[in-house]
DNA sequence: AATGAATGAGTCTTCATTCAT
DNA sequence: AATGAATGAAGACTCATTCAT
C-alpha cells in the first residue's frame, strides 16, 4: 500500500543503487538496473542526480550522515575517553553488519579514481577520524594516553577498524562482525593507551 | 639499447599497465593507452594475456612477489620479532613510496568487485599478514606479545599500514611516507605487546 | 505591468521559441528551456501547439505574416514599379535588420528537412517572390523590364536578398545591413531593366 | 568482386553519410544507419572521424574540393569575363544536377547551427565567391562591368545561384536544372554589365 | 609473434511528450 | 488551462576483443 506513492523516488533510486552499487560495484552496475530496481524510468535518475557518479556520491553521502550521526550520539552518551571508543568501535562495527553494501561501497567503491579517493574517501575517511580523534584528545589531557600525534593515531586506528570490515567483506559476511569488537578495542586501546595505568578492559559483552 | 627490442614485450605491457592503472584507475585506463604507453600494437596485449582483468592481476602478482621476498629478506636478516616487525614496517613504507602506482593499485584497484576482493586482495594481504603473523607467534612464544589471536592482530596491524599509505597517497604522496615508520611501529608495538616489558623503541632514523 | 498575465502565453512561448531557434537552432533547443524562457511550465507549450516542429512553423508563420503585411503596406505607398521595389529591398532589409533571430530561422533553421523545404520555406519564399513578381510585371506591362520570366527573374532576385542577409548572419549582424539596400537595389534593377531605358537610381539615402 | 576490399572504407563512410544527410537531413540521420548504408560497423565510423558532425564537414569539403577543381579548370578554359561566367554558371548547375544530395547539404544542412554557418558554409560560399570575383575584377578591368564592389556583387550573384537550386531541390530536383542556365546567366549579367556595351548573349543551348 | 583495422555489444544520457493533479 | 514530475525510446559514442595479414 505504501510502495510507489508519493516523491519516495529519490530514496528508491539510492536504494537501488546502494544495493547495487554494494553488491557488483560501481562500474558494473547500470544506470538501466538501478532505474528497475528502484522502479522508476531511466530518465528519472537524471531528475534527481546529474550523473551516475553523481549518484554513488549522493548514496554514500547519505549513509555517511545518518552512520556518524549515530556515532556521535552513541559516543556523547559515554562517559571517559575508554568507554567513549570501545562505545565507538561497537557501534561502528554494527553500523557496518547492517549495512553490508554501505559497507562495500565505503571500502572500495569510493576509491575507484585518485580525484574520488581525493574528495569524498578523504572526507568520509576524516569524519570518522575526527571523532577519534577527539576522544583520543581527551584521553591526552586525562592522561590516559601516551604521549603521540593523535591524528596519526587516529588514522592507524580507522585503519585498523577498515581492515576488521575488509576481512568480514571478503569473507562474504558470513560471521558476525561485532563479535571482533572487543579484540579490535584490545588492540587500539593497548595501541594508544599509557601503559601500566591502563585500565583493564572489563569483559564486557 | 635494450629496450623496444626482444621479447620484453611482456614486461613493457605489465609496466605500461602499472603506471596507468594507479594513475587514473582500472576502469578509466583503456587498453589502447596500455598498448601504446608499452609501444605495442593494441592486439599484442592479447597474447600475452587473456583478458583486461588478467593483466590487472597480472600486474598485481608482479609487483607483490618481487615486494614480498624483499620484505621476508629484510624480516629475516633480523634478530628478535620486535626487529623484524620494525624492519618490516620500515621497509614496507620504503618499498610503497618507491612504488606509487602499486601503492595505488593495492590500495583501490584491487577491491573494484567483489570478486576480486574474494581473489586477488585477499590472497595479496594473505602474504602480507602470513608474514606478520609469523612474527607475532615468535613473539608470543617468547612471552613478548600479550595474549591474542595472531591472526586478528596481524590483520589489524596490516590495517593500520595501510591507513598510513592511503593517507600518503589521498595526499598525492607529498610528503615522504617512511618518516612515518616509527610513529606507525610504535602505535603497533604497543597494540601487540606485553606491557611493562614493553622494550623501549631506539630512536632509530 | 501586462506581462507575466492573462492568456499571452501562446505569445509567450512564440517568442520564447524565435529567440531561441534564432539564436541557437531549431534542434539545439530544447522545449524545456523555450518553456523556461516564456515562464510556463513545460507541459504547457503542448496545449497551443501540438509539437515542437509545429512550434517552428508557428514562429516562422507569426513573423511571415507580420513581416508582408508591412512590405506589402510600404510597397502600395510607392508609386511606378521602380520605386516599388526599391522600397521592397529596403524595407526587407530593415525588418531583418530588426529580427535577426527571425532571419537565422528564415534562413537556416526552415531548411532542416527536405519536407520541411518543400512546405513552410517553399510557402514563405512564395510570399516574398509574389510581391517581385507583381512588381516586375508592371515593369514589364509598362515596358520598363526587358522580357523575361518573371517567375525566375523574382525567384533569382530573392535569392541575392538572402545572400547579402546570409552574409550579415555569418558576420554576427555586426554591421548595417539596411546601408547594403542601395547596392542590392542596383543590382537587381539592372538584373531585370530595359537596358538604355534604365532610370538612373537617385541617390537615395 | 570490388566491394569490401581495400580501405574504401572512409569513402564508403563519406558517401553514405552524404547520401543520408541530403535525403533526411543531418539530425534525422542516425550513425547506425550510416554504418549500416556503409557496410562497416557502427564503431568504424569513429575511426575515420571524431564526431557525426566532423563526419558533415568532411562530406562537404569532399564534394568542394573536387567541385571547385573542376569549376576552376572549366572556367580557365575560356577567355574573357563573360564567356568566364557563362561556363561557370552552366558548370555550376550541372554539378550540383550530377549531386543532387551535396547540393541539399550545401544548401540547408550546413546551416544548422550558427558556429557551422560561420565556419564550413562561410568557407565554402568563400571559395565559390572568389571564382566569382575574380571573374568580375577581369571585367571591371576591361571596362565591361560597371562600377560596383566585386565583393557585394558576386555575393548577390551566388545567391541567386542558390536560390535557383533551392528551388530545383524544393521541387524534388524533378526538372532539369542546366536548363535554366541561360536566364540566370543573363540576369546575373545583366546585374553586372555595363550597359549598352553588353553583348547580346549566344542563343547557346 | 605481431599488427592494427575492424567489430558490435553495451551505456550513459537526453529530451519530446504525457498525464495525474 | 496549467503544471512539472515522470516517462522511455532513441542515439552518439566507447572500447575490449578478434582476426586477416
Amino acid at each position: 500500500m505504501a510502495r510507489r506513492r508519493v516523491g519516495n523516488k529519490r530514496e528508491r533510486i539510492i536504494a537501488a543503487a546502494a544495493r547495487l552499487f554494494g553488491d557488483k560495484g560501481y562500474h558494473n552496475t547500470t544506470t538501466a538496473e538501478i532505474a528497475e530496481t528502484a522502479s522508476v524510468a531511466a530518465g528519472t535518475i537524471y531528475i534527481y542526480f546529474s550523473s551516475k557518479e553523481e549518484l554513488l556520491v549522493a548514496v554514500f553521502e547519505e549513509f555517511l550522515s545518518t552512520h556518524m550521526d549515530r556515532l556521535r550520539e552513541g559516543v556523547s552518551r559515554e562517559q571517559g575517553p575508554e568507554a567513549k571508543l570501545r562505545r565507538l568501535l561497537k557501534l561502528g562495527l554494527e553500523l557496518m553488519e547492517n549495512n553490508p553494501d554501505s559497507a562495500r561501497i565505503f571500502l572500495s567503491q569510493l576509491r575507484q579514481s585518485t580525484s574520488m579517493i581525493k574528495t569524498v574517501a578523504k572526507r568520509s575517511s576524516r569524519a570518522y577520524r575526527d571523532i577519534i580523534e577527539g576522544i583520543l584528545e581527551e584521553g591526552l589531557r586525562e592522561g590516559l594516553c601516551r604521549d603521540m600525534s593523535t591524528a596519526v593515531a587516529a588514522g592507524m586506528l580507522f585503519g585498523a577498524f577498515q581492515a576488521v570490515v575488509l576481512d568480514w567483506v571478503a569473507d562474504d559476511c558470513s560471521y558476525s562482525l561485532a563479535s571482533y569488537a572487543d579484540e579490535l578495542t584490545n588492540f587500539v586501546l593497548d595501541g594508544v593507551c599509557c601503559h601500566g595505568e591502563l585500565p583493564v578492559p572489563p569483559a564486557s559483552s
